[in-house]
DNA sequence: CTGAAAGCGCTTACAG
DNA sequence: CTGAAAGCGCTTACAG
């Protein structure tokens, strides 16, 4: 009794073992009478696959790890998370593939996940929020063990990644602002050691220059990809140039967090100063007015991780492969859009 | 080569395969020579054990499956999840137990979960936001695997369950407004088909029963713990009651809906009504001005979930446990905290 | 305290 | 197209 196992499968069908375990994965040398026969037991029964055992011979685990690394706690509060681990829920559980997650916060936590990881407990990795000297993905590599970054990998990496567009939805963020007619556009930046965040910098001084605006440094101020961050970094901001009237936050936490400052100064947005955050996450409906903000489809991004981890996985080679997503600017109050705009 | 095996240990110590084994696993019948010449064994291969030979014959998976299941998707967008998540990965983590992260949201998502979760591959399950007739607790049961409930469990299901005191957080709220000298209070509640809303509500009316305020349907709306719902409820209550001067919302996404009906309507937050959310989410700082909102920590939650499965998987007892956790109220501007709130 | 041996449930060359 | 047999890496009574 208990749960049934192959080899009763296999006796209630009337052949061999072997022949049981041809069915269950469908290899296609299997006659169509003889397959019906075991199909009916393994209904009949409800048997299940051992995933133990197969591992056990296959040497897969059918198990992929999601690793969330984020010492600091930064990224936490980021409901963003959620959505890409919807996408990557979807696109394994359709494969029959586990997701062990794995959240590390202290420098203990990260290295008992490492040890885990290399151990060969699961197919292949998908990692995220890496600073730029992150060794990780290196590390897993070197084990032999598939590994594919969510958003920048750390500089010189040789590792696949998917990523959204920073560098475009930037872009486009900034050019929205000086087609508002803003000429004193500053930006908040994320910290130095995120490769998102410095190229979302980039891009803005891309867009400006491309503008013919020239580079200003006292119009940029890292906010550390935190609300208090970009509170503070508004406040620097007024103060060194009391005509800024438009800004491009890296982060729609960074821009909740100027907004407060702008609203504490009396500035109006979007009449006295326009705002652009990045990320479109849930915040950007909440402040006050609605942010405009640069939207990246987390859900997709996670898909299309699974598929690139998957493709390394079976294929064993490697090749590294980059994926951008596409952003786009969703106009919202906070830079002249409409009053009551919904999304 | 590759991976070493226990054999490869056993030999490099000079044992059989089953005493290296047993010093794996901690067995206290080894000699202390012998065990220690192991062990050096152990790190001088980098051995680690593989955990598919280990679950066949433990018939353990060491793994526990977590299971978001929600397909409405209404609670993909809250920040609540990833923090219980941290807790449950914390506690898990320490123990070397893996964490299958598990999400449904259509109903064949749904069912194949359930078809995998009760496919043996996990030694117990974590479920999240249950709606009151939810079968899966109790499907689960019936199959002998260990469950405990995040949240409220469905009505009548005899199942162990960890939530945190939504009755006495809620009812702290409305005093609170009641002592802040509010005569008309409302309530913006959850779906009915949700414990953690229905006793919110009922704590709402207990309150001010207690506090001698005669019961009025009509200061009560549902807001389906969305923010358009309760941006939505509050135009209603609005309509109702004009004299409206203190609102409890059933959770920090509705607050933030009806702040913003209170601001397009002309009223003032907290002069001329008071605002309490529930959650203290990450939205509560962001809104404007500042929510208060009643705290549950959720890491905490996280923590003691995995305690009570744990419990249950190892005593393979059927014994229901419950456990509720403290809240706190956090009082901020909107209902007349001080101006800075920080938090 | 230690070892020889059986067995967990499966897959997969190897024959036929 | 099908079966007999070996073997994946481990744990655990059972002896001694």
């Amino acid at each position: 009794m208990g749960v049934p196992t192959l080899e009763e499968v296999a006796r209630a069908a009337g052949v061999s073992r072997a022949t049981a375990s041809r069915v269950v994965n469908g290899s296609p040398t299997v006659g169509i009478d003889v397959r019906q026969s075991v199909e009916r037991a393994i209904a009949q029964l409800g048997y299940v696959p051992n995933r133990a055992a197969r591992s056990l011979v296959t040497r897969r685990n059918d198990s992929v790890g999601v690793v969330i690394a984020e010492p600091t706690g930064r990224i936490f509060g980021d409901p963003f998370f959620l959505e890409v681990l919807r996408g990557i829920s979807a696109a394994l559980g359709s494969r029959q593939i586990q997701l062990v997650l794995v959240m590390s916060q202290s420098l203990d936590e990260e290295r008992r996940a490492e040890r885990y990881l290399t151990g060969g407990h699961v197919d292949g990795v998908i990692l995220f929020s890496l600073h730029g000297d992150d060794p990780l993905p290196a590390h897993l590599q070197s084990h032999g063990i598939p590994v594919v970054v969510g958003g920048e990998p750390p500089r010189g990496a040789r590792v696949s990644y998917v990523d959204n567009d920073n560098h475009g939805g930037a872009v486009a963020a900034v050019r929205h602002l000086i087609d508002q007619g803003r000429t004193q556009i500053a930006t908040i930046t994320g910290p130095w050691d995120m490769p998102a965040g410095v190229t979302r910098l980039l891009a803005y001084r891309e867009a400006l220059r491309a503008a013919g605006v020239a580079h200003d440094p006292d119009l940029e101020e890292g906010g550390g990809f935190t609300r208090e961050g970009g509170r503070h970094a508004m406040e620097v901001l007024l103060g060194r140039c009391p005509d800024i009237d438009g800004v491009f936050a890296a982060s729609d936490l960074m821009a909740a967090g100027a907004l407060s400052t702008l609203h504490a100064a009396g500035r109006r947005v979007p009449e006295d100063v326009a705002v652009v955050g990045f990320d479109d996450s849930i915040l950007a409906l909440s402040t006050q007015p609605p942010l405009s903000s640069v939207r990246q489809s987390m859900e997709v991004m996670g898909r299309e991780l699974v598929s690139v981890l998957l493709q390394a996985i079976d294929a064993r080679d490697p090749l590294v492969r980059r994926v951008v997503l596409g952003t786009e600017l969703i106009v919202r109050q906070s830079s002249g859009g409409p009053p009551t705009g919904k999304s």
